[in-house]
DNA sequence: CGCCTTTCGCACCATATGGTTACTTTGGTA
DNA sequence: TACCAAAGTAACCATATGGTGCGAAAGGCG
């Protein structure tokens, strides 16, 4: 990089830009909340990885508490709107519950502070989450999902009836955010690498075949 | 209460018992490394809550890290020892399934303290069960459980074969963990009160329907 | 009984942490 | 172009926190 101008020590020009400012922030909250835990994290750290002076966390996010609040609503709305996105309707009802059952796995490898922070969240009893209107309507769309392809599947002939759509919901994240998130112990509990893309290939497999035979008649 | 001695402040005579003082301190700690977290925990908190010193922690454990090392594994010997008593080997294949089910979400229940843990530790990386050769050992005997019910199954025509028993394990534990872990962003996600005693009993149900589902031919 | 190891308690420390005060700089606009 | 609200910075603060130094008392043992 050359020089920009003769000046001794220049003290280069403060960008002024509120949103990128916010977006990193977010950002760096998002991974030192992840990493650390809600009460783990430190905000200097948070400060630090966005490149910005502390005094504007709390210049527009009021608190740590409510920085990890907004980050929480945040990843709540990402993954839903990526489900959106799925286009499920127009599959054949069994394929349509091993795209989810593919797009749950894919979503927590490419998204892993997502199931951190729900666990921070679920250790602070959901308080962040309580008065959060936004969320409580993305997750209705989210769970329609599921009774759709189930009433589908059932008016096919192809899925017995009767089956709760919440508590296979419940089961196809279960299934996968169980295995991601007890990865450390439980790599030492089974004696297995079980993040090796040969365990993972494996344990997909497996979820898929879980979830269909639920359904199956 | 009555005045036990005209003593001005008669300070009670300190009884002498280190077992007591650390079992107490264990206690203690496990509720409160549960309750917040590895970086949440007080150690004065913890020294309030056994009434006893904050300097007996350190001297019977040294540090904080290390006195949840102790909480942790102590955790993992109970939970084995407790399976231990299942008598599995004596029932029906798939009856001893069920009962596995049913302890399973049993202990987690009459145990809160034990998925919290958990949970902190895998934010931790494991490393305080990195070098705890005793969870080893323990943990070996549980894989071996599920491995004998399935082989007893399959010889006896009624499971299918080729079942993964270390999959199966970590599928047993994960439709309970799930669903305790998640109880309160569950809660608000799902719009249904997850924690009632009909909805634990319906969860019960659909868990052990969905093992018997895994396995069968 | 007197000794001495172990258990226990108080006061204290260095430091880290969430949060704030007070100030400077930027850049859109009247 | 001068103004001023908003964006940005640095130094600072009160307090909480993990961890210790050191002395006192308990009680088993010779």
């Amino acid at each position: 990089m050359s020089a920009q101008s003769p000046d001794t020590q220049s003290p280069r020009p403060r960008i002024r830009d509120a949103e990128a400012t916010k977006s990193r922030i977010l950002e760096a909250a998002k991974k030192e909340f992840a990493k650390n835990g809600l009460e783990g994290a430190r905000v200097d750290a948070i400060a630090l990885e966005a490149n910005a002076n502390k005094r504007m966390i709390y210049h527009y996010f009021e608190s740590k508490e409510r920085l990890f609040q907004t980050v929480l609503e945040n990843a709540y709305f990402d993954i839903r709107e990526s489900e959106k996105k799925l286009d499920l309707d127009s599959l054949d009802p069994r394929e349509a519950l091993e795209r989810l059952v593919r797009f749950t796995w894919n979503y927590y490898i490419q998204n892993p502070e997502f199931i951190s922070l729900v666990n921070s969240e679920n250790l602070a009893q959901a308080r962040h989450l309580k008065s959060s209107e936004t969320v409580k309507i993305v997750s209705r769309r989210f769970v329609g999902l599921v009774d759709t392809i189930l009433k589908r599947g059932v008016a096919q002939g192809l899925f017995r009836k009767g089956v709760d759509p919440v508590q296979l919901n419940i089961t196809i994240a279960a299934v996968s955010y169980y295995y991601f998130t007890n990865q450390y112990t439980g790599s030492i509990i089974f004696e297995r690498e079980l993040m090796s893309e040969a365990a993972q290939a494996e344990r997909i497999r497996f979820n898929i075949e879980t979830i269909l035979r639920i359904v199956s008649l």
